[in-house]
RNA sequence: GCUCGGAUGGUGGAACUGGUAGACACGCAGGACUUAAAAUCCUGUGCCCUCAACAGGCGUGCGGGUUCGAUUCCCGCUCCGAGUACCA
C-alpha cells in the first residue's frame, strides 16, 4: 500500500485518545520529566502554521524523553479569560463563555490533528470555576501575607499583628506603603477593628490603595506597566493615560531581590534574563535629606509639609558638586516649596507639564525645561545653599522623586545647569571638557570635595555612605525600578476577586464561600454611574458586607500558577496535593514566546516565590529550563496591476520581473494560490472575479510575484492554515517541516515552498518497508556493516541534536539516512526498527503504523536505541594536508596508524616532498591524530 | 541613547571545542520512463575566466588583527531585527 497518511493520521490519533497512551501517573519508578508549552488564548482566529511551531518542538522532546525512560508529564490547556472574548461580546451580547467554548473546540480540534501527546486528561481552563476557584484561594492567601524583611520571606499577617501588639510597628522591618505611620502597642489596643484593618492594608502583599494608574478610556480599564507599550495598550493599541485611582495592587516590588537573584540559577535565554534584570532595575546608590534653608520671614503660600527633602543617587561621591536640586512637578512638597514671588512660575510650569501627554513627554526628551521654586536647601556636607527646582525630566514615581543635580558629572543636569545658568563645579580630576558636556568618569581623585578630597571613587562612595548615616542624614540604598503591579481589571471576562466591602474596606470572603462565581449580567459594559460591567449584576450581594469588589483580575492571574494544576488538576480539597507537587516539583523544559518577558515569566517566579515562603511549593524557581521559539511571520505575495497616467488601476496585470517597464501598483494575493512565486491564473480569477478578463504580462510564460515579510493576517492573505497542509500532506509533513524550516528559537517567514522535500522523504521513508508492488517487505537477515553505520549515524545525530534543541539539522539527517538506506536496498528488519524508534518523535503517526506492521506495540514506551560507536569507525580515511596552510592534496590512510606512523608516510609521499621543496617541516600540526599542515 | 541578537549561493539553511565552507532541502537546467501528464528516478547547479575540460582566481556584510590555518577568536565600522527609554 502506497503512504496513505489520512487513514494512517486518522487510526493512530484515535489510537492514542482510547488508550490514553500519553497519560502521565504521578509516581513512578522512572525519573519525571515535566515539559511545558506556553498554554493559548483561544482566539476567533484559530490556529495559524506559526502557533504549533513551539508545540511541535516540546511534542517532539517529550516523546523522545519518554523513548529515554522518563515518566513524562506534558500537559495542555487554555488561558481563556481575556479581552477579546469581551469585546466581541459587547459587539455581539454573545456571552464570553460561550464564544470562549467555541473557540476551544476549534483549537482542540486543530492540535488533535497535529497527533500530539498531550496528556488531556489534565486539560485546565482558567476560566473554569473549579480552576478559578484556586487563583482566587491564591490571591486570599497574599492578602493575608506579609513581607518580614528580616526572615526575607512572606509571611502570615498573624505574625505581623502580634509584633504589632507587643511592639508597635516602629521596630518592624516589612515591605509596607511608605506611609506608615508609627504607633505604640498601646495605640494598636485602641484602634477599632477599622482602624487595625486600614494599617494592615498597608502591609498585606494585595493591597488597596490610591496610587497612579494606567487608565485605557477606549477599554475602559486600567492596565499594567507590562501590557503598555509606547503609550498605547498593547491588546488593541488604545491610547493611554495616567489617572489616580484606588485599585488593587501586588507588592511584587517585595520579591525585586529575590527575583533578580533567582535568574542566575535557572537555565533561560540570557536576552530573557537581561530583560527581566532591567525591569526589575536595581540601583545601588544612597539617599540624601538636605535639610530646607529656614525662612525668617515665611513669603510662603502653604505651610511647610517637612523640614527636608530626600533624594536618591548612584553617585553620593559626587555631592560635592551639587549645584541644584530638582523635584518632579507632581512632588508633593513643590506647594509647600513655592515662594510668592515664584508662585506663577511654578503655577505656568505645572499647567504645562500637564498639559504634555505621557507620549508627548517620553518623544522630547531634548527640550531643557523646568522653574525655580524660590526655595533653597543646605547641602550636608559643605552648607552649600542650594537652589530648589522643578522640571519633568524627573519623575514622580522614580526613588524619590527628587535628584540632586550634578551639572559636571551628569548630561541631563548639564543641560539643565546651562540652559538657566546654573555653575557647574568640577568634582574628580579624571573629568575631561565639562564646559562643553559632562563627563560621568569614576577615574581620578576627587577635587573641590571638601573631606574627600584626594579619595578615589571606592574609597569616596563608602566614606560618604558611613558619613550620612553617622551624621544622620542619608545612607546607602538600593532602588527597584519595579513598581507593584496594578492588580484590579474595570471587565467582566475575569476571575472576581473574593472581596466584599463594609464601611469602605475591603475583608476577604470565607474560603468555604470559594469560588466566587462571576455573575451572569446583561450587558458588558460599564454601568451607567462608570462602575466596571460587574456593577450591573442584580442580586450580587454579600452575605456580611454591602457589596462585592467590582473589579476582576488581570489576564495574568490565571497563568500565574497554571503548572501546579496540571499536575493534580481534578483535586477539589486544594489546588494541587502535596504528594503531587512534591513528585513533579517544578517545570524541567519550558517552551513559548518571549513576548511574555516581563508579564507572564516575571508574575509566574513571584507567585511561586510566594508560594513557597507559604511552604505550599518546595522549589524557589518554576522553570529550570526555557526555551523561546522565534515568531512566525508572514511572508505575502503580490501582483502588480498596471496603472494609466491619472495613476487609476487599468485592466492588466505585469509579472514582477518586468514590473519596472510599467507604472504599477502592488495588490495583496491569497499566498495559498501562489506556489514558488508562479500564480495560478485559474485560482486567481476565482479569488478576484475583477480581473477575470485581464490581461496578464508573462515572464516565460509565468506570471511571477513580488514577496514581502509582513505580520501574518487576515487582511494580508498571508494567513497559512495547518488544516490546509495537513489535508494535502499530512501532520507528520507538517510536524517535520516546521521543524526543517530553522533553528527553532529564530523568527522567520512561513514558506510553503519547501514542503515537498519533506514530504518526499516521509514517502521514501514509507517505501524502504516495502517492495515495488507496496508489499510490505522486510527481511531477518544479518545487517551490514554500511547498513549498521547509516543507523548508528543517525541513533547518534538525533540524540545530540534533540538534546540540543537543534531540531532542524535532525531533519536533515533523517533524509541522509533514509537515502542511505535506500542505495544499500536495506529491508534488514534489525536495522529498520531501530531507525522507525528513533523518527518516532518526529512522525509519530508514520512510525506507530510500521511499527504495527513490523509485528510490535507500545512505541512510545519503547526504548531509544543504544548507540555503538563501533559502527562509525573506518578502516580508512581520506584527508586533506595542506602546506604552510595552502591545500595541496589528499591522502587515504589506515585508521589504525597511530600518529608517527602516518607522518612517516605523508613525509615519505613523492608529492608532498615536492612541495617541502628538500626542506625539513618546523612544525607538524595533528588534529584528531591526522596531519592537516605541514609548516616550512 | 542604552542593552541584546543577527548578516553564509537564486531561496530556507548546514558547518557542534578554529581544521576540505555551502550538508540537507527548495528552485532552476538537462535527461530517463510515458502517446501525454502526474508520479518517480538520474545528472548538473557559489561567483569569475573558459566552447569545454584541465587548471586557476575570488568567495561567509565591510576594514583591520591573532594564527600554519578564521563563517568560528579579538578590535573598529555598516546595515537589519528585538527590548527599553529622561531611572538620577
Amino acid at each position: 500500500m502506497d503512504y496513505q497518511f489520512r487513514a494512517i493520521e486518522e487510526k493512530w490519533q484515535k489510537y492514542w485518545a482510547q488508550n490514553q497512551t500519553f497519560k502521565a501517573e504521578t509516581n513512578s519508578t522512572k525519573p519525571k520529566y515535566y515539559v511545558l508549552d506556553m498554554f493559548p488564548y483561544p482566539s476567533g482566529a484559530g490556529l495559524h502554521v506559526g502557533h504549533p511551531l513551539g508545540y511541535i518542538a516540546s511534542d517532539i522532546f517529550s516523546r523522545y524523553k519518554r523513548l529515554k525512560g522518563f515518566n513524562v508529564l506534558h500537559p495542555m490547556g487554555y488561558d481563556s479569560f481575556g479581552l477579546p472574548a469581551e469585546q466581541y461580546a459587547i459587539q455581539t451580547g454573545q456571552h464570553p463563555a460561550i464564544t470562549t467554548e467555541a473557540n476551544i473546540a476549534t483549537y482542540r480540534r486543530q492540535l488533535d490533528q497535529i497527533g500530539f501527546s498531550f496528556d488531556w486528561s489534565r486539560e485546565v481552563r482558567t476560566s473554569d470555576a473549579g480552576y478559578y476557584k484556586w487563583t482566587q484561594w491564591i490571591f486570599m492567601q497574599l492578602f493575608n501575607s506579609w513581607y518580614n524583611l528580616e526572615t526575607d520571606r512572606a509571611e502570615d499577617i498573624s505574625t505581623l499583628i502580634e509584633k504589632f501588639q507587643t511592639a508597635g510597628n516602629a521596630d518592624v522591618k516589612a515591605v509596607c506603603d511608605e506611609d506608615v505611620a508609627p504607633f505604640m502597642p498601646s495605640d494598636w489596643s485602641t484602634f477599632s477593628s477599622e482602624e487595625k484593618q486600614v494599617q494592615l492594608l498597608k502591609y498585606r502583599l494585595t493591597y488597596l490603595k490610591e496610587s497612579t494608574v494606567n487608565w485605557c478610556p477606549a477599554l475602559g480599564t486600567v492596565l499594567a506597566n507590562d501590557e503598555v507599550k509606547d503609550g498605547f495598550s498593547e491588546r488593541g493599541g488604545h491610547p493611554v493615560e495616567q489617572k489616580k485611582m484606588m485599585q488593587w495592587s501586588m507588592r511584587i516590588s517585595a520579591y525585586a531581590e529575590r527575583l533578580l537573584q533567582g535568574l542566575d540559577t535557572i537555565d533561560w535565554p540570557e536576552p530573557i534574563k537581561e530583560m527581566q534584570r532591567n525591569w526589575i532595575g536595581k540601583s545601588v546608590g544612597a539617599s540624601v535629606r538636605f535639610s530646607l534653608e529656614d525662612l525668617e520671614h515665611s513669603t510662603l503660600h502653604a505651610p511647610r509639609s517637612a523640614n527636608y527633602i530626600e533624594v536618591f543617587t548612584t553617585r553620593v561621591d559626587t555631592i560635592f558638586g551639587v549645584s541644584f536640586i530638582v523635584l518632579a512637578p507632581e512632588h508633593e512638597l513643590v506647594k509647600s516649596l513655592t515662594t510668592d514671588a515664584q508662585q506663577q512660575d511654578i503655577d505656568n510650569y505645572i499647567a504645562q507639564t500637564k498639559k504634555k501627554s505621557e507620549l508627548d513627554r517620553m518623544a522630547d526628551t531634548k527640550t531643557v525645561s523646568g522653574a525655580f521654586t524660590g526655595s533653597y536647601v543646605i547641602n550636608p556636607v559643605n552648607n552649600e545653599k542650594v537652589p530648589i527646582w522643578i522640571a519633568d525630566y524627573v519623575l514622580a514615581g522614580y526613588g524619590t522623586g527628587a535628584v540632586m543635580g550634578v551639572p559636571s558629572g551628569d548630561q541631563r543636569d548639564w543641560l539643565f545647569a546651562t540652559h538657566f545658568n546654573l555653575p557647574i563645579i568640577q568634582i574628580l580630576d579624571g573629568q575631561k571638557n565639562i564646559d562643553i558636556e559632562a563627563d560621568a568618569t569614576k577615574e581620578g581623585r576627587y577635587i573641590n570635595s571638601g573631606f574627600i578630597d584626594n579619595l578615589g571613587y571606592k574609597e569616596a562612595i563608602s566614606y560618604l555612605n558611613h558619613w550620612l548615616e553617622r551624621e544622620g542624614v542619608g545612607k546607602a540604598k538600593v532602588n527597584y525600578r519595579m513598581r507593584d503591579a496594578i492588580f484590579g481589571r474595570q471587565r467582566y471576562w475575569g476571575e472576581p476577586i473574593p472581596v466584599y466591602f463594609k464601611n469602605g474596606l475591603p475583608y476577604l470572603i470565607q474560603e468555604e464561600e470559594l469560588p466566587l462565581v462571576l455573575p451572569e449580567i446583561d450587558k458588558y459594559l460599564p454601568t451607567e454611574s462608570g462602575e466596571p460591567p460587574l456593577g450591573r449584576a442584580e442580586d450580587w450581594v454579600p452575605c456580611h458586607g454591602e457589596s462585592y469588589e467590582l473589579s476582576t483580575m488581570p489576564g495574568w492571574a490565571g497563568s500565574s500558577w497554571y503548572w501546579y494544576r496540571y499536575m493534580d488538576s481534578k483535586n477539589d480539597t486544594s489546588f494541587a496535593s502535596k504528594d503531587a507537587i512534591a513528585y513533579w516539583k517544578d517545570v524541567d523544559l519550558y517552551i513559548g514566546g518571549s513576548e511574555h518577558a516581563t508579564g507572564h515569566l516575571l508574575y509566574s517566579r513571584f507567585w511561586n516565590k510566594f508560594l513557597k515562603d507559604l511552604g505550599y511549593v518546595n522549589e524557589e524557581e518554576p522553570f529550570k529550563k526555557l526555551i523561546n521559539q522565534g515568531m512566525i511571520q508572514g511572508r505575502s505575495n503580490f501582483v502588480y496591476r498596471v496603472v494609466d497616467e491619472e495613476g487609476r488601476g487599468t485592466n492588466k496585470l505585469v509579472s514582477f520581473g518586468l514590473r519596472k517597464e510599467y507604472k504599477t501598483m502592488a495588490l495583496h494575493v491569497d499566498v495559498n494560490i501562489v506556489e514558488n512565486e508562479i500564480l495560478d491564473l485559474e485560482k486567481f480569477k476565482v479569488f478576484r472575479p475583477e480581473f477575470e478578463d485581464a490581461e496578464f504580462i508573462l515572464e516565460n510564460g509565468k506570471y511571477i510575484c513580488g514577496v514581502e515579510v509582513e505580520k501574518m493576517s487576515k487582511s494580508k492573505f498571508n494567513v497559512v492554515n495547518p488544516d490546509v497542509l495537513i489535508e494535502g500532506y499530512g501532520a507528520d509533513t507538517l510536524r517535520m517541516y516546521e521543524m526543517f524550516l530553522g533553528p527553532l528559537e529564530q523568527s522567520k517567514p512561513w514558506n510553503t515552498n519547501g514542503i515537498e522535500g519533506v514530504f518526499k522523504f516521509l514517502r521514501k521513508f514509507w517505501r524502504l518497508f516495502h517492495n515495488e508492488e507496496w508489499v510490505f517487505n522486510v527481511n531477518d537477515s544479518i545487517p551490514t556493516k554500511a547498513e549498521l553505520k547509516a543507523l548508528h549515524k543517525i541513533i547518534k545525530k538525533v540524540q545530540d541534536d534533540v538534546e540540543r534543541f537543534s531540531f532542524n539539522t535532525s531533519v536533515s539527517s533523517f533524509m541522509i539516512a533514509v537515502n542511505e538506506l535506500t542505495d544499500l536496498k536495506c529491508k534488514n528488519r534489525q536495522v529498520l526498527e531501530d531507525l522507525v524508534v528513533v523518527l518516532s518523535p518526529y512522525a509519530p503517526h508514520i512510525c506507530e503504523e510500521l511499527w504495527e506492521l513490523l509485528d510490535h506495540t507500545d512505541l512510545s514506551n519503547t526504548p531509544y536505541p543504544t548507540f555503538n560507536p563501533a559502527y562509525l569507525e573506518e578502516n580508512e580515511f581520506a584527508y586533506p594536508v595542506s602546506v604552510n596552510g595552502k591545500m595541496k592534496m589528499n591522502l587515504n590512510l589506515s585508521l589504525s596508524l597511530d600518529e608517527a606512523a602516518v607522518k612517516e608516510i605523508v613525509l615519505a609521499n613523492e608529492q608532498i616532498q615536492g612541495y617541502l621543496e628538500g626542506k625539513e617541516p618546523k612544525k607538524i600540526i595533528f588534529v584528531k591524530g591526522k596531519i592537516v599542515n605541514l609548516v616550512v
